[in-house]
Order: structure tokens, then C-alpha cells, then sequence
DNA sequence: AAGATAGCCAACCGCCACATT
DNA sequence: GAATGTGGCGGTTGGCTATCT
């Protein structure tokens, strides 16, 4: 495959060149030039806006992946290496607690990466707790949806569409499928962006449409999983404090729970409690 | 030794929320 | 209010490597 292909995304047409022509962005693994490259540009910039990154290191790369090798790969606070016991455990809870929101549990593991986590999720804790689940699965008071799913409602077919998804597609008329999945998972998900008030209302209305568009099994499983939430925060406290020593907890990991002055923590125990 | 298969992980894609124009 | 730009996220892909047959 040519590591050249022509990008069709309006945002790397802006971010490349002043004026919208078609041309090659780079695409597939760095090099170490590449690398090189992107990290004195940081070191003499910082991390400026990063549609001017790959113009000011001068590389043919788009934004996007400018930012991503430098979250997951050049950022000199990235931790490499075997994810260690406890690590493991804490992802396990965290995991249990959140679902598949993977820069919340990173920010949770001082050095780690959303993807590092994500990957060696699927790649061994994921495995690891299988037989665990199918006990649980294989009760039918704990059936499947205990909380809803984060998003993944794309109109676009998938093959593997689980039951839970079908079951929403039957409620939700199709028109309205997009947004309306979005309603249903959000309210049950940490919010990692500032909370404004149109964020506050829109969170109530979509509190309101829950009711409506949730089977009332499901909606009872919600209810069980919001009350299991009541504790989060001091949860994950606990949590974190048992496994990473605070003064770990501080800086890095920290510091991903933080936005504009304002701790996700907040946002997510606020969330929960306009939901409940 | 060689081909098949599985696992890992870096990178990409599509989508979303928010800010700005 | 609409359009556009931007940053960020989670899901998925594809190439590389290790292991198996």
C-alpha cells in the first residue's frame, strides 16, 4: 500500500495548505524523521493548535496524526512497557465502572495512553474475564443490558450488530436512529467536555426521552446501574488511592480529568445525579 | 523450512461537541 | 441560526511478529 493517499476530508485540505486543492497527506507508520521532526516542533512550540502543527514542524501529515503520535507515542510522559498487576486490576474496575471510556481510565494510569489501555484491553484483559462473564450472562436476573452501552449507532451496517442495538433499532423510528441512540447512552456516561447549560438541558431532555424510548426492563437496569453509580466518585477514589500512589496521581493522570479548571469527576457525578 | 494462523499494536476513520465566524 | 473549524473520542483496520502445524 502506497503511504500516500489522497485525503477527501475537508479538515485536512484547510490545515495543509491555505487554499482547498486536492493533495497527498502522508499516511501510515512514522518515521523517525517523521518523529524527529514532530517533537522539536513541539519542544520549540508546544502544543499549539494542532492544524498548525504539520505545518510548522513541516511535515506532510494531517492534524490528526500529527496528534495522535505525539498522545500515544512521543509525549516524554508515556510509560512503556508491561501493564503491571496492579494496573491490570485497576483497569478491570475502572473498566467495570465506565465501560468503554478509555481516556477516562487512562487518566487514571499515570503515563498510559486511552489506546495503550484500549488495546491491551482487547488484546488481554478482555479475554481474561470471558469466562467470568458468561457466569454472569448465564444468570437471568443480571441479563445483558445492565447499563446501556456507550455510543455506537452509526446508520452504517455493521456484521456484528448485538442484540441490544436491534432491539433499539426496532423502538426508534428510523429517521431519528443517530440521535436518538446518542440520547439513550449518554446520560449514563461521564461527560468529559465543560458542562454548559445548554449542556445541563439538553442532558435533562435526554433524560426524558430515555423514559420514553427504553423497554421497561431496560429502564429498571438503568436504574440499578445508577444507584451502583450513586458511590462512583468515592469509588474510583478508593481505588485509584489502593493501586497508584497519589503523588502519581497528581500530574499526569490527574491531569487528563481536568478540563478548563473543571474536574471531569465533577462533571460525570454531576451528570449522574441529573439523571437520577 | 515453509506456509498458516493468531496476537499485538500503531494508525486511521468516522463521528461528535464545542467554539468561532 | 447556519456553516465551518477544531479537538477529542472510541471502534476498527492492517501490517508486523511470534507461534503452530
Amino acid at each position: 500500500m502506497s503511504p500516500f493517499r489522497v485525503s477527501a476530508t475537508s479538515s485536512s485540505f484547510s490545515q495543509m495548505s491555505p487554499s482547498p486543492v486536492l493533495r497527498l497527506v502522508r499516511k501510515g507508520a512514522w518515521t523517525q524523521v517523521e518523529d524527529d521532526l514532530l517533537k522539536r516542533c513541539i519542544e520549540r512550540h508546544g502544543v499549539v493548535r494542532w492544524s498548525r502543527v504539520p505545518q510548522l514542524a513541516g511535515l506532510n501529515r494531517c492534524r490528526k496524526s500529527c496528534r495522535l503520535r505525539w498522545l500515544n507515542y512521543l509525549d516524554p510522559r508515556i510509560r512503556r512497557g508491561q501493564f503491571e498487576e496492579d494496573e491490570d486490576d485497576l483497569i478491570i474496575r475502572l473498566h467495570k465502572l465506565l465501560g468503554n471510556r478509555w481516556s477516562l481510565i487512562a487518566g487514571r494510569l499515570p503515563g498510559r495512553t486511552a489506546n495503550d489501555v484500549k488495546n491491551y484491553w482487547n488484546s488481554h484483559l478482555s479475554k481474561k474475564l470471558i469466562p467470568q462473564e458468561k457466569k454472569v450472562r448465564a444468570c437471568p436476573c443480571i441479563a445483558a443490558p445492565t447499563r446501556p452501552q456507550p455510543r455506537k449507532c452509526s446508520i452504517k451496517t455493521k456484521t456484528s450488530v448485538d442484540d441490544q442495538q436491534v432491539n433499539m433499532s426496532e423502538l426508534i423510528p428510523q429517521k431519528k436512529k443517530v440521535r436518538a441512540c446518542r440520547i439513550i447512552a449518554a446520560p449514563t456516561r461521564p461527560q468529559p467536555r465543560k458542562c454548559s447549560i445548554e449542556t445541563k438541558t439538553s442532558v435533562d431532555e435526554q433524560q426524558v426521552n430515555m423514559s420514553e424510548s427504553r423497554p421497561s426492563a431496560d429502564t429498571a437496569n438503568c436504574a440499578v446501574w445508577q444507584d451502583d453509580l450513586g458511590n462512583v466518585k468515592e469509588m474510583i477514589e478508593q481505588l485509584t488511592e489502593a493501586t497508584i500512589p497519589s503523588e502519581n496521581t497528581e500530574g499526569f493522570a490527574h491531569e487528563g480529568l481536568m478540563q478548563d479548571g473543571v474536574s471531569l469527576w465533577d462533571n460525570f457525578i454531576f451528570d449522574i445525579q441529573l439523571s437520577s
